[in-house]
DNA sequence: GGGCGAAGCTGATCCAGATCAAGTCCGGTC
DNA sequence: GACCGGACTTGATCTGGATCAGCTTCGCCC
């Protein structure tokens, strides 16, 4: 039996019944595509459902009224996409797909239900949840108290290593569909400034960006210099509960 | 029949049944309390338990190797403790008590169990994460993309919000036990410019942060001036499921 | 009442990163 | 094959906020 990305990363905090791989199964048939640079989520957009990225890429990000922009984080395939925003019932970020994007489209009531058949569900998804707000809460550190370079090298260091664990990109490297300008509007900076840090992660021999391909020339060393710990990220296997 | 802040914040997402206000009570019933500067979880820290907050400030943070630090929310009475740390199973932050606090313990079994006895407590709790997280992410895009004085500004009103909807404080000010030290964490700015700043938004007549007093003498015009919109605190009223 | 430590305040200087202004180097498309 | 727009690159200059160094004020303790 293959397991969607979802059920894996659920499966690495609770050990699911054959049951509540049924009752997750049922939660998304309906699949949906989005195409590159169309938003599927609107800031301040109520009554939305929330989708489980299965193929591609996609941005959460907010607007501020003086045109600025913050990407909050980057999704990838097996995390879920506007979850908060259909629990807090309006939306208070956009979504983007940075490539084209599959997406099964997962309605509030069947979640709900679904966690009402299996409490376990529940805690399981409460994880799902936790996990991302610590990616958030990291991505928070980083740019508050870490300088340009250390806080690109880190950002490229967790990617990996969430790119690792569902399956994509290893620890030598991975492919990357990000602009210089989207990892400025991410990390805090202006891009030309993205641009001078990626030469010196490049002089300094630790890691390589171009042609949307990363290559962590020296992965021990990267993790050195931005004092990078996977901690927040656990994997240590499912919790029996 | 009096509600504990905690039970008054749930309730506004789901209206709670007696027998769900019963389970909650019986979640909490060890009190316990700590002094101000000393760390109840440290970061690293595994098997610790979750608390809620019942009186006092706690803030959780976040140290790097470099010795700076990063305070990434401060919490208010209703708020939980810890909650994410005992779900990820090793604490990803520490936290300490801003002044004396009291809380009460909440033991992670007991939680799960509260939610297979109630899978609607389950999806409050998962409300209240959601809620959290949606605070982190403002508070990320604040550092990221505005500048010193609006984020001072900005992050007084949220407070100030926050306070409103636990019955502390109001629209003028709030008592607020915060020194420009712990702003200057909070804020990824250092302690001399926090000073400036504040000095800055007195002598534009919008507000005053002094002897542990807030006072917003011009909120609209405050509001106008950071970009404030509340909407991500959501206050809408219970979800009826 | 004197000493001491935390918090607050202020001025002078420095620097990381923004901004401005030109480029180059594609891959598409007519 | 000329044109065009998007991504990337590079240099010159400017500036918001850090850092350093010292000051005051106040509460606390002996």
């Amino acid at each position: 039996m293959t397991r969607s990305p979802l059920e894996r990363k659920l499966g690495a905090f609770v050990a699911l019944s054959d049951n509540e791989h049924a009752i997750l199964d049922r939660l998304y048939q309906r699949r949906r595509t989005f195409v590159a640079g169309v938003d599927l989520v609107h800031q301040g957009q109520s009554d939305q459902s929330a989708y489980i990225l299965a193929r591609g890429w996609a941005a959460s990000y907010k607007l501020l009224e003086d045109g600025g922009r913050q990407i909050v984080d980057f999704q990838v395939p097996g995390d879920f996409l506007g979850l908060r925003s259909t629990l807090l019932r309006i939306s208070d970020h956009s979504i983007e797909p940075v490539t084209d994007i599959e997406v099964s489209e997962v309605l509030v009531p069947d979640l709900l239900e679904a966690f009402s058949q299996s409490p376990r569900l529940a805690t399981a998804v409460l994880w799902a949840a936790s996990r991302d707000e610590a990616m958030v809460v990291e991505h928070l550190v980083n740019i508050g108290r870490r300088d340009a370079v250390k806080r690109l090298g880190h950002f490229f260091l967790e990617l990996g290593t969430r790119l690792d664990l569902v399956g994509i990109g290893s620890r030598t490297g991975f492919a990357c569909p990000l602009t210089q300008y989207s990892l400025a509007d991410a990390l805090g900076l202006s891009a030309v400034h993205i641009n001078r840090c990626l030469r010196q992660l490049r002089d300094l021999g630790l890691m390589t960006f171009q042609n949307g391909q990363v290559v962590f020339d020296d992965h021990a060393g990267l993790v050195r210099l931005t004092d990078f710990d996977a901690a927040y990220l656990d994997q240590s296997g499912p919790l029996l509960l």
